[in-house]
DNA sequence: GAACTTTTTTGCAGTCACTGCAAGTTTGCA
DNA sequence: TGCAAACTTGCAGTGACTGCAAAAAAGTTC
């Protein structure tokens, strides 16, 4: 009876960790991060303390809702593209794929994040610093597609900069969010494709 | 009696930080980063832990060695170069100043970090977290610089940027310590500067 | 050097994140 | 129905971190 791949059990786990990361995010937009207590959070969740720190390691992953599966999948995309894509190419591609998909699935969770980093912006830094092992698993994807060695500085800068790109992408669209996130994070991610050694024109009114 | 620019009380804190921070970072080498109590830290520096915390908001923070005289006084550098000079190189040249400089003055104290990094990279991360609101200043010294409005995506691109170039450098530097960190940070703001579009070529045997 | 102000240190009590362990409960499967 | 594996929970404990108010320096003034 475990055929159509989600069982009772796992659909069970989904709505678990959905509902707690939701009630993280809702109580830290509502009362401020710190304000907040996984006591509450779990009590809004309808789980135990416990069984909180069961789904996330700490706080920080619960609002930021790290989910251990995109790191693989990011990963995956990136050696899925053909050879004529140029590592750059098929790991911004990835990285857009991934927010986009999450933000049509998940937009007002979204929305209240914003809102909880628009006071803390340190938490987005905090949070990612949790995905290392997420990043080294995509630093080797382009490693490997650079046809670089392991060690090489490239590809972690790469990566790197990916984050860079989503967090000032983020932290940007918090002021002013009647541009759309996908597009920040292009053009962050066309700044650094093109080089940071010059300065971009400044278009007026444009972004 | 307050002439020299540093009273008995300034050398006292100075030296009571200074023990602070090497006590947290000998022991981390040592112990490993979370064997490590800050009562632990406070014993081998001789103070009580509530001193402890009157110097770092955290033990990340003292791991490593948190300044908060570093932020200002690279924005000060950013502005001071000629005009001449473009926003990236003054940002570049500011980069390996500060670490030079702190690497001259406390270059075993690098060594043991550097232990401690190689098993937790992800402390390196969290810890630059911290460092938001010298970001955000470095970012606005930048921005004027460039001619910029202070909201531009390329300040807190180069800025961030500067972060990521220092971190993968360590953490490149920890795995290999023949090559100098200064020369892999210059790699790293090298490659960011020509654009990551492009892979770099491999040289064999070089870095 | 005594009296006074300002800074720094300290102890203490308390909150809260997070962990291991040993039940208890639920779900999957035969 | 009955057993095994997976999940949840409570509990006890550790340790980071904070606010507060008193003790101890250090700097200043006469």
């Amino acid at each position: 009876m475990n055929q159509p791949g989600e069982s009772l059990r796992d659909r069970k786990k989904r709505r678990t960790r959905a509902a707690l990361e939701r009630a993280t995010v809702r109580l830290a937009a509502v009362k401020g991060y710190d304000h907040v207590t996984v006591e509450e959070i779990a009590a809004e969740a309808d789980v135990s303390v416990r069984t909180f720190f069961n789904y996330f390691a700490s706080k920080d992953e619960a609002l930021i809702g790290a989910d251990p599966e995109v790191g693989p999948r990011m990963a995956e995309r990136v050696l899925a593209f053909p050879d004529t894509v140029t590592p750059f190419e098929a790991y911004r591609c990835s990285v857009l794929a991934e927010i986009t998909e999450e933000l049509d699935s998940a937009r007002e969770l979204w929305l209240l994040r914003k809102e909880v980093l628009m006071q803390r912006p340190d938490l987005l830094v905090r949070a990612f610093a949790s995905g290392a092992e997420s990043e080294q698993l995509l630093a080797s994807a382009v490693a490997r597609r650079a046809e670089l060695p392991e060690d090489h500085l490239y590809p972690r800068l790469l990566v790197s900069a990916g984050s860079v790109a989503f967090r000032c992408a983020v932290t940007r669209w918090a002021l002013d969010d009647s541009l759309a996130l996908g597009d920040l994070v292009t053009e962050a991610f066309d700044l650094f494709g093109a080089g940071l050694a010059h300065v971009p024109h400044h278009r007026e009114g444009g972004s």
